[in-house]
DNA sequence: TAGTGGTCTAGACCACGGC
DNA sequence: CCGTGGTCTAGACCACTAC
């Protein structure tokens, strides 16, 4: 028998919309609570006199609207719920105590610090003369109690790469660059949201086409000279940026 | 006959990401530029030789990376991108100069202007008395180019809001509330990103669960009383956030 | 009327997890 | 081994668009 149309008259909702929508309201009320299992998929289709094609499109949309996830041979999971902060006006700068205020460990690993020949909007950000064509790419995962949240990679002038080599290792910071007395003077940053590729999706473990926050930052010193850019992309269902504003930084 | 198995020894991967990939590459590689339809979903199925539900969980990816969007009875069209900035600093001050600047022709449409009782996270942002219960909510739809591409709610305090009854109609910016005597001292905000829920894709004209930018904000007075507070709920694929930052502000 | 995307079915095989 | 989710088929009816 193919496709089970609607009774004359009956709602135009489809039957996809109507379960994930049920679904949905029952994790919101609590029915079922972070961490619960969902009945399966054939259950489901049984109870709701769909079949499992119908049950795994709802299932898939509340998968993208970030209440479940499912495990191969498990089943289908009530997603728990939580952001973690980070600050707009020193982004990593004080990540490890960032992340402790919120009762969270963070950790960072170092996936990359090499030079390499950058594509030529870094090589714009960055504003290199026609003779430098190698910057530092330092490419490292956020992690925080053990779960990769997001990606960083911030590209290096040359000579500044190399002198940082050494002390870039455990995680870039402003910091950092200050004490080697590269003076950041003003910084520019934008953020912005993008649905996440495959690639991302195996980093950073998230579903395909999930939200991912993406901030762009450039720092220069003084002289308006270009010290660091690059961005974090970090998971938009475990992650946001906050940032407060004086009088003077208002544009009233 | 069920299913295509896989050939033993060949890669395991779905056919549904072998299309999706395939077709993302010649999007991004210009052979179907901005506008430009792509073949038909039976025709798809019958040159990758897969079925077409499989055709259309591919093109389903497209759709959740913001590359394609579908039209019934038409086809499925690439989606032009470009994304209009906003400035963290001063949120919708310059609303209308600053979309101008981009070349977009922005407007605002006031959806209601009301007394309402808050729930008790707008009270405890606007540390309202227990003997006040009564705000003002202005709801109203952000236009560029005549296409919606965010929703903004903003609370005031009842002697404010009624005070400004007649100034917001036509778009609240923090100047007006400086006009009239509420001098905003500082403010504070943070941005997150959420995926679009049924009844957001309805209001912005986004597929479910494609990335929307939340910005919450709150603003106070010399004396720390709150002015206003409020949410800009936008389209990740039609904007971005962009701030400037000077020495003093950095975390250094 | 023809072509397009939107929804749905009944049933199949596969890979993974746990008993 | 069984139950779970992951992938896929072949075919159906519907709604919308354009000619």
């Amino acid at each position: 028998m193919p496709m089970a149309r609607q009774e004359p008259g009956s709602a135009r909702t489809p039957m996809h919309m109507i379960i994930s929508e049920k679904l949905r309201k029952q994790i919101q009320n609590g029915v079922y609570a972070p961490g619960d299992q969902l009945p399966s998929e054939f259950d489901l289709g049984r109870s709701f006199g769909v079949s499992r094609t119908t049950v795994r499109r709802a299932i898939a949309t509340l998968i993208r609207l970030g209440l479940v996830a499912t495990q191969q041979g498990k089943g289908i999971f009530v997603k728990p719920q939580s952001k973690i902060s980070f600050s707009l006006a020193n982004p990593l700068t004080f990540f490890d105590s960032e992340l402790a205020d919120q009762g969270i460990t963070g950790s960072i690993q170092t996936i990359q610090y090499e030079p390499i020949h950058p594509d030529p909007e870094i090589r714009a950000r960055l504003k290199l003369p026609a003779t430098e064509t190698t910057v530092y790419l330092q490419e490292k995962l956020i992690l925080a109690d053990d779960v990769p949240i997001a990606i960083d990679l911030a590209y290096f002038p040359e000579a500044i790469g190399a002198a940082l080599k050494d002390y870039l290792h455990n995680g870039f910071t402003y910091r950092t660059l200050a004490i080697n007395g590269y003076d950041i003077e003003s910084a520019e940053g934008s953020l912005e949201s993008r649905p996440a590729s495959y690639d991302a999706r195996d980093l950073l473990e998230v579903p395909l086409g999930s939200p991912l926050l993406v901030y762009h930052y450039l720092a220069w010193d003084k002289q308006k000279k270009p010290l660091v850019c690059g961005e974090t992309i970090s998971r938009a269902d475990r992650t946001y940026y906050s940032v407060g504003l004086k009088r003077s930084q208002l544009g009233i």
